[in-house]
DNA sequence: AGGGTTATCCTGTATAGACAGGTTTGTGAA
DNA sequence: TTCACAAACCTGTCTATACAGGATAACCCT
């Protein structure tokens, strides 16, 4: 059979055959013919309906997983993934490369560089032994010479042991950290405060003024590495992203 | 040959080929000795070394570039991707099914549903002329009985002409935008704020709570749909996300 | 030396055929 | 009736082969 023939839709002979397969199944999905939870056409009656080969039903059906539209159950079948209706993600990029995208001056200082006992709230969060000795950072990150982030840093000392031995003053602890100890597991919670005199004090602002606070943990094979919490004012700092569908308009 | 003889690592071979291909690239790729912009195997170096097919090369070549990891140029080759350090996705969902899922009891009110002017910097954000006439929703979000979201709607009417013709006190302008209304792009803003008086008489809180301000705009190809502000107070909201990455742990 | 042609390499796509292993259902034996 | 086995179906993986088209470098002719 020729390469590329047979098109499904004949205006469109330059789209590869699973992105048609693709782009039909998708509209069904969309256009509410096929619901959540529906099952959807077998590889093999793929294979009929557009005189494709399998492997090519096979790889739409992958992409569709890829994308989140579909789901698959070995041996059992294909089936329109739930859909998660108005969810989608926002990009928390690292602080230093997002501001000198933005053509702004980087700067940061370390404070803080520390073996301490772990209080039992540090304790909890790192699945340590409470009083368990955690390393612990304190930096100060500015944009243009202001203070835009406080960062407190708690750093497993099981997974990381010579952390204090590296030379924080000149390369950040996150630098180190994601360079050394790659994660494959993160948690961020994003909270609204008000900063303590203390926080206020090296952030150089209003003690009523909001701020937002990003905590993050990491974990590399179940074990955590590191629990940061990041203080940004809210009037120098925003979280946000954009995001756009690579394909069709989407409804989760 | 054989289906799964000839294992590279002869202790996991479960583990699929082309799976096992992916992992030796991302090693190489983490410990440093493909940095960025590397150019990589081809697929024909790659089937000889592993002596593999190269439709199995093709498929771990194109996981990675799905993953981030690689990206291919037709014609030229296959390159080690410029790594984004530390940076991450923020699941945002929707607030109702986020209660729900807590188990909590969801309720929510319609304040407000008119069509309005635009003011100067709605019509800015909606790609509107200032004057012109949007739809304008305010809704109150309720967890077991106390507010958790203030929802402060505007919808271009050029794209959803009949949403105000919707009863919106029983179903939420959110559910009927999703169904009919997919986007294809999408930006967040978080922000950490105090509330108006206005606000934090809606909200039932003290106006010198810290509260975040979630702001969302929606694109359904290059057209601006919805314009949302949802106001939260911190101490009944946080966002919160957790991921885990399929494969093996990520240096990005 | 300059410019066009050609050979080569590489990715992208597509096919047909094959085996493995999970799931469901039906059938036959105890 | 119930349990065990087998058939049917489905996804997952892998191979060998093929053609199209982009990119590049060698080469040859003018």
């Amino acid at each position: 059979m020729a390469t590329q023939s047979r098109a499904i839709a004949t205006k469109a002979p330059a789209l590869a055959l699973y992105e048609q397969v693709k782009e039909f199944i998708t509209r069904k999905i969309q256009d509410g013919s096929w619901p959540s939870g529906y099952r959807l056409p077998s590889e093999h009656e793929l294979v009929v309906q557009f005189g494709i080969s399998r492997m090519t039903a096979n790889r739409a059906l992958r992409d569709l997983v890829a994308q989140g539209r579909v789901v698959r159950h070995s041996g059992v079948g294909s089936f329109v993934a739930e859909c998660k209706p108005m969810s989608t993600l926002l990009q928390i990029g690292n602080i230093e490369s997002d501001i000198k995208a933005r053509g702004h001056d980087y700067r940061y200082e370390l404070l803080v560089a520390e073996r301490v006992a772990a209080s039992p709230d540090v304790a909890v969060w790192l699945d340590l032994r409470s009083g368990e000795s955690v390393f612990h950072t304190l930096c100060l990150h500015y944009e243009n010479g202001k203070q835009v982030q406080l960062e407190n840093r708690y750093v497993n000392p099981r997974v990381v042991p010579d952390f204090l031995s590296q030379n924080l003053t000149v390369l950040p602890p996150s630098e180190y950290l994601v360079r050394e100890v790659p994660f494959d597991e993160i948690e961020h919670l994003v909270d609204a405060v008000v900063p303590t005199p203390e926080q206020a004090d090296y952030l150089g602002v209003a003690s009523h003024e909001p701020c937002l606070l990003l905590t993050r943990r990491t974990w590399t094979r179940g074990v955590p590495v590191t629990l940061v919490r990041c203080l940004h004012p809210a009037s120098r700092y925003r979280l946000g992203s954009r995001f756009k569908t690579e394909g069709n308009p989407t409804a989760g």
